[in-house]
Order: C-alpha cells, then structure tokens, then sequence
DNA sequence: TAGACGTAGA
DNA sequence: TCTACGTCTA
C-alpha cells in the first residue's frame, strides 16, 4: 500500500537539480524521480492506453556503456541466458527479451520523443550513491545477442542545454 | 559499501523523538534507529564480544503480541516449519529456531538489562508507516511450539517516563 | 555469498 | 502473487 498515490510524470522532477545524489533507491521513490523500488526502468499510462518511460537506473548489474558524456547505452529487462545465475538453481532454459514492460516504453518513448529521467549509479571505495544525470531521449532501438539469448539495447542521448555534470572528490 | 560506517549504539538516538514517523525501511537506518534493512532484530558487538540488541521492528509478519501499551511479546527469528511457504518449493525438513543472532542478541540485552529501540508497523487504509515507539527492556525469554516448531518469544516492557503514544488519525 | 519481519507494480 | 538493475550483516 501507499500514502499518497503519487502520480508519474514525464520530464524533470520540481525540487530535483541535476547532479543530485541519494544513497538509497528508495529516496529516489520518495522525491518521485523513480518510482520502481528494484525494476531498472520505471513508466507511465498515458490516457490513450499507451506507456512511455519516465525514468530508468543504471546500478551496473547489466551490461551498460556511457559511451561518452552524452551517450548511453542501456539494455532492455527480461530474458533468462544459461549463464545468468539464478536462485535456487541455474536456469533451465534461454530466453530472448521480449518487447513488453520496460522495453516497450522505452521503444514507444522513442517514438515519442518524450525525455527520461536517468539516474546512474556511481561507486567509490567508500560506498555508492545515485546520481540524477538528466533528461535523455532514446534515438536507437538495437538488438543483439548476448550470452545465447536475444536482449534489446537502447541508445540514449542527453538533452542538450542541462547542466554539466561534474564528479569531483565531493 | 556505505558511506560512512554508522556506528550503532544502544538507546535512544539523538534527534528521534518517540512517535517519529517514515514511510520506509531504508529511513529507518538512514536516521540510525535500525541498520537492518529487512531483519527484524539489530545487534551490535560490545568491546568484550558479546552481542547486545540495539533495536527491532515489528512489521507484521510474525505472530508478535501487543498485550498492552507497555508490554510486547516479540518472536524470534529463525526456524522453518512445513507450513511456512519458501520459494520455490515448500521446506522438506522442519528446524527449530536456535539462540543465535538476534535472539542470543535478546537474550544478552536481558541479562544485561539494557534498552532496545522499538520501531512498529502501523497499517491504514491508505498504507502503512514505521513508529518508533521507544526504548524498552527483555523482562523475560520464553519458548513455544509453534507449527510444529520450537521458536522463542521475548517479552519487552516499555520503560516508564517516556513520552504517550497517541494514534488518532493524523 | 547468502539470508533477512523490504517495496512497488503488473 | 510474482518479478524486479534492493541493501545490510554475518
């Protein structure tokens, strides 16, 4: 159950500046910028019935690329590869993603041109926290194959005109 | 990793009233009143080795018991029974809870006779919240049988001259 | 590395 | 009811 049934927007978040950090996902719950306590990719209803993403998290668990200070690679959810580790036994079966759930609004997103809020994870000797890096749009829907399994990719670029992020000792 | 390694303490933690409020369990250990993020019981090491309990939550889950505004009765941790439902399939083999961990915990708060922070789920119509209720003390450490299993209970009483907890609808 | 009174949403 | 880029401690 909830408090308050906090609705989900696309776009930035009042009250929430680029560069600003938390140290749990629930905070990121808390302020609104990512509704999804564990699920990477977070999206809404809009009222035709179709959904876009408005946010997703790169803790580091999958295979992602900032290929430059602009470019994101993000990899879709879903699928199960016989080397992917599972509890309480390995898995018996590959799976491809499937075009559904977060993919599929991150793919509609595209279409769109709506913007996603990206939050990455950064990781020091000291800890972790999670950094809110922007608004991006995906430009690209790739596919490829991955340890015997089919997974989307999902090339973001930041908007232009959002402050540089900068990671000093701080 | 964390941030910064929190030392836990035993009492009161400054800056947390009694009736405090927060909507998830990841605030619980930001403000320091309980450092587990989904255990129940929370321990700390004397200089001397022995462990002593620093606070629990009670969410819910187990079969606890409010007798009255001063005494709860709080089970211990452990132990699996046949009829308790695990993923994915259910416990072959019934195990009694053992004094370890946060029961040991308890157990030595007892002998010791110091205070452990009590943090309680409340449930509404509309969700559900963490109130921390106070420091109380084990008066006495019980076993029962319970679904075919030996678990422990602990008896806590509220310490006197703390401040009333009133629940009305705010 | 695994267990533990986690959460939100489909 | 289940899954999902959780998070701490032992």
């Amino acid at each position: 159950g909830k408090w308050v049934n906090k609705m989900k927007q696309v776009g930035s978040i009042a009250g929430v500046k680029v560069g600003d950090r938390f140290r749990h996902r629930a905070q990121l719950t808390i302020v609104g910028l990512h509704q999804q306590f564990t699920c990477g990719i977070d999206y809404m209803w809009r009222n035709d019935g179709k959904i876009l993403a408005t946010s997703i998290v790169d803790s580091g668990r999958y295979v992602n690329n900032l290929q430059s200070s602009d470019i994101l690679i993000y990899s879709g959810q879903g699928g199960k590869s016989l080397f992917h580790k599972t509890k309480p036994t390995y898995q018996t079966k590959p799976t491809d993603q499937i075009m559904q759930g977060g993919n599929l609004a991150l793919r509609n997103s595209k279409e769109e041109g709506t913007p996603i809020r990206v939050i990455r994870r950064l990781k020091h000797s000291k800890g972790s926290c999670y950094v809110y890096y922007g608004l991006y749009t995906v430009e690209r829907v790739l596919q490829e194959r991955q340890l015997g399994i089919m997974i989307y990719k999902f090339m973001l670029r930041r908007k232009s005109g959002q402050p540089e992020l900068s990671f000093d000792s701080s």
